[in-house]
DNA sequence: ATTATCTATAGATCTATAGATAATGC
DNA sequence: ATTATCTATAGATCTATAGATAATGC
């Protein structure tokens, strides 16, 4: 019922994968973040790669449910992709270690990389598909300039989620206070709506 | 003179670190891959994180002319900022690992932030400087869009960066073949020129 | 009876060095 | 004499588990 301890290990070590990565983190700092015994990390979870597994798994999911609103959702194109550039911005906002950690630990390893292709490559083919033929449709009836799917999502994500992954690095390189640094991140959301939307109509 | 076993241990150190990383990488894993014994790599290097110091520095310090040409040259500004796009882009095709390992080594490791703010901060707080003034002075005169310099090399940097940082991932996750992967690299370089400029001048 | 927790430690892995030996430079 | 290379191993760190003990549920 409480579930107490084995709760907290998950939360302590979701901590610690997050900011610190798999290699970097060890089992002594999961256990000691969660105020209990070492050995009961591995009595409730097994192993290191298993409870990292559940903390990457559970973050990979809360993703999905964003690239849905680029097509499934009754606004039309130019809102919509506003509206997406926005929502994806504000839940990077709100879990800025994510880009990182995704990035990072596909790169590094395989499991992650199939679990990454099980959960997201259906719906982003099927998403890619969806938008293709719409962006093609407004290209032809000339609303928009010529733009494939991959390119404008690269491009969002792109603009998106570079403040969190490199933004650390500008920020202790241009001794940026905290303060400066939310002004800064506040203002590339704007920003970044306008770029691409200036990207795809003609003014 | 020759020193081939001291050049081929921070070579292979090269290799390893950028592909892995500081922490997964292994002392033993490069002395194999310099073809050499794992006592020599701390005969000639003392320990891992001199080694590691030695490539970080190598690796920083080629970025720096990259930037220089933002504002020490000739051209007009549209073209320079055309081919400081170009000329970056073209610099990661060359160096794809080399920003992921720089955002990685610098989230990680204290002295990494030290080495990057001592050689980067005061050419990068003049290139900034002069370019600020510039694109005021452009935009008072009607020829471009009010933007800063700080969100214009921003915004570069992010276009350029992500197809490798990011790309790893998209390419596994897409099934897309080497083949692709190279042709979707290329026409990027395009593309972030039109965005880029795009954000700055009015049609 | 079952589940949760603790202590103690095995076993693997990794960095680093001591100390012996071989190769090279003057 | 100095520099380069090797073997062997110390010592640190980390994951994982065995086995004892305490807490809880029926």
């Amino acid at each position: 019922m409480e579930k107490k301890t084995e709760d907290n290990i998950l939360w302590a070590a979701e901590q610690e994968f997050l900011s610190k990565g798999f290699a970097r983190t060890t089992t002594a700092d999961i256990a000691k973040l969660a105020g209990t015994n070492h050995a009961l990390l591995h009595y409730y979870y097994r192993s290191k790669e298993n409870l990292f597994i559940k903390v990457f798994e559970k973050n990979i999911q809360t993703i999905i449910p964003l690239f849905c609103s680029l097509t499934d959702n009754n606004l039309p194109l130019k809102e919509r992709i506003q509206n997406f550039i926005e929502v994806h911005f504000d839940y990077i906002v709100q879990n800025p270690r994510l880009p990182y950690f995704i990035i990072n630990e596909i790169l590094s390893n395989a499991n992650c990389v199939q679990i990454f292709q099980k959960q997201f490559q259906s719906i982003i083919n099927e998403i890619n598909a969806k938008l293709e033929a719409e962006l093609r449709q407004e290209y032809e009836t000339g609303h928009i300039n010529n733009i494939t799917a991959g390119n404008l999502i690269y491009e969002i994500i792109s603009l998106n989620i570079c403040a969190f992954v490199a933004m650390p690095v500008a920020t202790q390189l241009l001794n940026i206070s905290q303060e400066e640094y939310l002004r800064f991140v506040q203002q590339r959301k704007a920003e970044n709506v306008v770029t691409i939307l200036g990207r795809l109509y003609k003014k």
